[in-house]
RNA sequence: UGGGGUAUCGCCAAGCGGUAAGGCAACGGGUUUUGAUCUCGUCAUGCGGAGGUUCGAAUCCUCCUACCCCAGCCA
């Protein structure tokens, strides 16, 4: 069990972050705002799902607020296609941001009024080298750099500079702002880094009005500042940046001082989290999109049929701390399946049809019986036609009586056999093709068993699931398993891409469902008993073509 | 290498000087018309290593080791 409490949510451990804002609160801090600040390049993954947990949760723990912020500042990476869908998947998990989406560009008439203060105050200049140039001035961590030859310009010709970069009169990387701090820095951020450069791309959000953006540096802490965010929350990969985070918070006139903190990223085995990774899978048709139920994407997920409680349980579970660890996958599926054992509508599916013939049932007769829609909770019931003609899966026939009953719980000849919410059955003769394969099998019903147990001395070897042959609908299952077959996909000499699992994928039209799925609203997820958890498909899933996702198996304990 | 960060069970972790929580996984037992669920139980004389301080150290000090991040006009 994870740890739940009364209301059933799951108890959030406590972290070093919430210990931080609780002092704070002592302090005297009275209202705790965060942001999720998401540039708008891709698409979100579960790593973003835990920062999304992590910043809205504790805005909701401590009756706080959280801003959805878009870091648009350079135009050539993003698009608006981006921002819906974060916006989509932000919904989703099942959070609401505080106000209006924000967006870094909305302060950009602010950053750059900023960058002349920081001109004007003789701490920032523009400079002239070129990108090879500077990286060479630059230095190495053992060698301090050198500063620029444009370092002690004039400030009048600075202003002049920038706002002539502003207009459009440079070409891009012929010239940028730098702030002035210290080219012997041993923390490489801070020497001299850039502020603005000039990039005249169109702007998902501005359009064509600027030719120069401010860099991620020049422009997050200001946006927590503007925003009055309290705690901005990141990645450890910034820690090395906090330092110039702090230096703008103390050297321009912000309206608040946040602070930042870092904590560690999420990574999850047999998977990867990599932005530039999950682009490459799709760009080069690995999977079929971003929204492919195999990838990490939050669309993804939500495609595959995991709930975004879920998620947002395994995500609460996950621990707040500035270790870089990978999760097992195993510990992800545990709240997959905890969540739809408790919520999913159970249903039969028989994947791979056997014809199962009832004898002593009368041809062209249709008894209604009545399932329970969940074994536990109430949920009430469905209906299942029974007819004289079943399919059941062939998994669960075997031709050879002898096999012991305690390790294969299947029908064999001569022997009981419950069907699942129905007649306990006795197998009694096999039809084989001229190949000799077996294409049906005949059985008769204990009559009075629905319900209720056989008579003594016909104990039954198992349970098996069922579908009328002639009442039951064909569907289309898409099976899914994990796309890489290594635990670290990503490490190691060879390309990720050879670690593909190439059986992660495959899909099977010939399947036999209660003929009530074919209702089933798209993103409906079910157990298919003794299969394991589906769900109808997002898009694709229609009462004339019913299709069904694999989410994952059950909990499969026994061994052979 | 200079800077930043991290090391506690197979995995994720709590622990904040008083004698190793919890979850996942695993392994046993019970219940069961899903080999599911549920349920009961087992699972670190040990906290990267070596010293030291202390009545007492995973927690404090010293040195060492390993791993991750930065050195984009990306975020």
């Amino acid at each position: 069990m994870s740890n739940h409490d009364a209301s059933n949510a799951v108890i959030q451990p406590t972290n070093f972050i919430h210990q931080i804002i609780e002092q704070d609160q002592q302090q005297g801090l009275e209202k705790v705002v965060t942001r999720f600040p998401p540039e708008p390049n891709g698409y979100l993954h579960i790593g973003h799902a835990k920062s999304i947990c992590l910043n809205f949760g504790t805005a909701e723990k401590y009756n706080g607020e959280c801003n959805l912020r878009f870091d648009d500042t350079n135009p050539g990476k993003e698009d608006q296609e981006f921002v819906d869908a974060i916006m989509d998947d932000v919904r989703w998990l099942g959070f609401n941001w505080a106000g209006e989406v924000r967006y870094a560009s909305n302060y950009f008439d602010t950053f750059y009024a900023w960058a002349q203060h920081l001109i004007r105050e003789g701490k920032a200049y523009v400079c002239d080298l070129s990108p090879e140039e500077a990286s060479e001035y630059r230095g190495w961590a053992t060698e301090p750099g050198k500063n620029s030859p444009f370092r002690e310009r004039s400030v009048d010709e600075n202003l002049d500079l920038l706002e002539r970069m502003k207009q459009g009169e440079f070409d891009e990387g012929s010239r940028v702002l730098r702030a002035k701090i210290d080219m012997t820095s041993p923390n490489m951020n801070l020497r001299d880094p850039i502020l603005y450069r000039i990039r005249k791309a169109s702007h998902h959000q501005t359009g064509d009005k600027w030719c120069i953006y401010p860099s991620y540096d020049f422009a997050h802490g200001q946006e927590d500042a503007i925003e009055g965010v309290t705690h901005s929350i990141c990645t450890m990969e910034f820690a090395d940046h906090r330092p110039l985070y702090e230096w703008f918070i103390e050297n321009l006139p912000v309206p608040s001082k946040p602070r930042q903190y870092e904590f560690g990223r999420l990574n999850i085995n047999y998977t990867v989290t990599s932005k530039r990774k999950l682009k490459q899978l799709v760009d080069e048709g690995h999977v079929n999109g971003w929204d492919d139920p195999r990838m990490p994407t939050i669309q993804g997920m939500r495609r595959r049929g995991y709930s975004p409680q879920a998620v947002r349980n395994f995500c609460d579970s996950l621990a707040v701390a500035k270790t870089d660890g990978t999760v097992d996958m195993a510990q992800f599926e545990f709240f997959i399946r905890e969540d739809l054992n408790e919520n999913a509508a159970r249903a039969m599916c028989v994947m791979n049809p056997l014809k199962l013939v009832i004898t002593n049932f009368p041809e062209g007769e249709v008894e209604m019986l009545s399932a329970p829609v969940h074994p536990q909770k109430e949920m009430g019931t469905r209906t299942l036609p029974f007819t004289r003609e079943l399919y059941m899966d062939r998994g669960d026939f075997n031709e050879d009586s002898t096999l012991s009953r305690k390790k294969f719980r299947v029908l064999v000849p001569g022997d009981y056999m419950r069907l699942r919410s129905a007649y306990v059955i006795k197998a009694e003769d096999v039809i084989k093709d001229a190949d000799g394969e077996i294409i049906e099998v005949h059985a008769s019903l204990v009559p009075g068993t629905v319900g209720e147990n056989p008579p003594e001395g016909m104990k039954p070897r198992g349970v098996m699931h069922w579908v009328s042959a002639t009442e039951g609908k064909q569907a289309t299952v898409r099976i899914y398993d994990r796309l890489f077959n290594v635990e670290s996909p990503d490490k190691g000499e060879g390309d990720f891409l050879a670690n593909i699992n190439p059986d992660s994928f495959s899909e099977i039209t010939n399947c036999w469902v209660e003929p009530d799925l074919l209702n089933a609203a798209p993103e409906t997820g079910f157990q298919f008993e003794r299969e394991g958890y589906f769900v109808a498909d997002r898009y694709e899933h229609s009462p004339e073509h019913p299709v069904f996702n694999k989410t994952i198996g059950l909990r499969d304990t026994w061994k052979k």
